[in-house]
DNA sequence: TTTAGGG
DNA sequence: CCCTAAA
């Protein structure tokens, strides 16, 4: 652990100056359709409680993520300000090397970062740094001192329940639950106060340590230096978010709690999992809602397109088979944790029993990038890494791909779908339904995953690799297509998408007319030819990307043709009218 | 089967 | 893109 830590620290010493620039927005746009984040939550909690010894990474995560999202991300949330503004003199007193103009990070030490902030996308798409910061405090304390854990465990489960509760705020209705719950030392403090860049600087001053600079003095992983009121002074000042926690550690018994949290992760579960690009491309999709996911189970498994990246307790799908020992017996523990507690149940339960019960949980078909590759430090992951990506290598597609073709089947049918239970593989075959691809296939997609490729190029390939797969994945538009559509339309009007099809589109089999009228309605929206409620800008901006991509002649066409041809043809009557040939 | 329209 | 209703 200790090479561990030290081996990032020197990576980001080595490369932080390098620059930000690089940074894609990407992670952490997609975050508005997390709010069942919330669900993970307590999960999370446990995890980075599970992770001993990266403190000071993690805490320069936390800032460099800080960072990230102030600087390249503005348009996430006005939290970001305040949030940035907090940080910056934290950084300031705490890490003088990564006090560079938000332009010199490198994406890809942060991308390593990320990892040690655990779920990025999770966080960002709860807009609640709170969770994260005091994730890090535990696992700051945490760092701090492993020895007599093994008393006091109810206090260590409920440090996890003030944590996942104190986030409930922050997230939408799904969570009530958890916001009933009350325990005295975290409900006084709001958190909502916390999440608007809300600064307390009294308390900081308070708890300010004199020169303490214990992230670059104090050598990780010492197990003598006990986790003293300077750590905490030191990480409430990381941020007001933290407060919640700080203050509950400190009003409770600050050294129990941690280290009961600690016992609790004495076995400890490491966070495996680095979203793959492939996965961040499957979060930016837009059509994203993850309520759905919660609500439906094994159908919506089917259905589910959009692996999500979540907690790598995940893993446990196909729990029975990848789940390790370690594993099982952190579960356990938390449940047993859980019960010495004077505290609902269910909150701390849920978590864990809901993967369990829940086949949603096991099916976002992302199992195997829980492997990380990323991580090159991991030892335990990779253990298991090799037998969880042959089991749940080819199924990783499943969701992605085995989404039944509903409607008119189309040409190519699925090989098998669905048939090999064995008493080996029920449960496996129970969260995976669907397996086909073989396995060379997903070991491509696997590697590919990793490729530095433009958007439009994942798809194509994606597209390309699956040729013979039913699903229609996402063709983008180009701009001939587009011309070449509106050179039917102009030639047939509207309505006529088959016609339009099959003299214009004969040569593109992938184009339905389904696809041209879909088209073309977008084209109507986005140039504003369609007097809708919103104006044209509004809608511009909704359809910024066809906008972009297309030359503004195209847009002139369309605004023609829309008003020679108007596309909802309906007849004076209101009922459309169906040409007939 | 095809189109319209909503999701 | 997907789905359903309607023609």
């Amino acid at each position: 652990m200790d090479e561990k830590c030290q081996r990032v620290r020197m990576d980001q010493e080595t490369h932080f100056p390098k620059k930000f620039a690089s940074m894609k927005c990407q992670r952490v746009k997609v975050d508005d359709s997390f709010a069942p984040a919330l669900e993970d939550e307590a999960v999370e909690v446990q995890h980075l409680l599970a992770e001993p010894k990266t403190d000071h990474v993690s805490v320069d995560g936390v800032l460099c993520l800080g960072k990230e999202k102030s600087s390249k991300c503005s348009e996430t949330n006005g939290f970001s300000y305040g949030f940035n503004d907090g940080m910056g003199r934290n950084i300031g007193g705490l890490h003088s090397h990564i006090t560079q103009g938000p332009d010199d990070l490198d994406l890809g030490v942060l991308d390593g970062f990320l990892d040690e902030v655990d779920e990025v996308d999770d966080i960002h798409a709860a807009n609640d740094f709170s969770v994260a910061y005091k994730d890090f405090i535990l696992d700051i304390e945490l760092a701090e001192k492993v020895s007599y854990l093994d008393y006091t465990p109810c206090e260590g489960s409920r440090l996890r329940n003030s944590s996942s509760e104190s986030q409930s705020p922050g997230c939408s209705g799904s969570s009530n639950g958890a916001a009933g719950m009350s325990e005295s030392s975290t409900a006084t403090i709001p958190e909502s106060e916390s999440k608007n860049g809300w600064h307390n600087k009294s308390v900081k001053c308070k708890l300010r340590r004199p020169s303490g600079d214990k992230w670059n003095s104090q050598e990780p992983g010492e197990d003598s230096v006990c986790p003293t009121s300077d750590d905490i002074e030191d990480l409430d000042e990381l941020d007001d978010d933290a407060k919640p926690l700080i203050s509950l550690v400190s009003g409770k018994n600050a050294k129990k709690v941690v280290q009961a949290a600690k016992a609790g992760t004495s076995a400890r579960q490491k966070r495996l999992r680095k979203p793959t690009k492939r996965y961040i491309e499957e979060l930016s999709d837009p059509k994203s809602k993850h309520v759905m996911e919660r609500k439906s189970d094994l159908s919506a498994t089917l259905k589910d397109k959009r692996p999500k990246i979540r907690s790598h307790d995940e893993l446990h799908c196909g729990g029975a088979l990848s789940c390790t020992p370690k594993e099982s017996f952190s579960e356990n523990f938390n449940q047993a944790t859980s019960k010495g507690t004077d505290e609902p149940l269910h909150l701390r339960s849920k978590p864990v029993s809901e993967r369990r019960t829940n086949p949603s949980f096991i099916s976002k078909g992302r199992c195997w990038s829980d492997t990380s590759q990323n991580e090159p430090y991991q030892v335990r992951p990779v253990k298991f890494a090799p037998k969880v990506l042959s089991l749940t290598g080819p199924s990783a597609q499943a969701p992605f791909e085995s989404r039944p073709r509903r409607g008119r089947p189309k040409k190519s049918l699925p090989l098998s779908v669905g048939k090999q239970f064995s008493s080996s593989l029920a449960i496996y075959n129970l969260c995976f339904p669907v397996v086909e691809d073989s396995c060379a296939s997903a070991s491509t997609e696997f590697l590919e995953s990793e490729d530095d490729e433009s958007e439009d190029d994942c798809v194509k390939k994606r597209i390309c690799k699956k040729s013979n797969d039913r699903r229609k994945h996402q063709r983008m538009w180009t701009t001939p297509e587009v011309m070449k559509l509106i050179d039917g339309i102009a030639q047939y009007g509207t309505g006529r998408w088959t016609d339009i099809k099959k003299l214009m589109f004969s040569s593109t089999a992938y184009r339905t007319p389904i696809d041209l009228r879909d088209k073309w309605r977008n084209l109507l929206r986005a140039s504003g030819a369609q007097k809708r409620k919103s104006n044209k800008k509004e809608v511009k901006e909704k359809l910024k990307d066809v906008v972009r991509s297309l030359p503004s002649s195209v847009f002139r066409r369309v605004r023609e043709l829309a008003s020679l041809h108007p596309y909802p043809r309906f007849s004076p009557g209101g009922r459309y009218i169906r040409r007939k040939n």
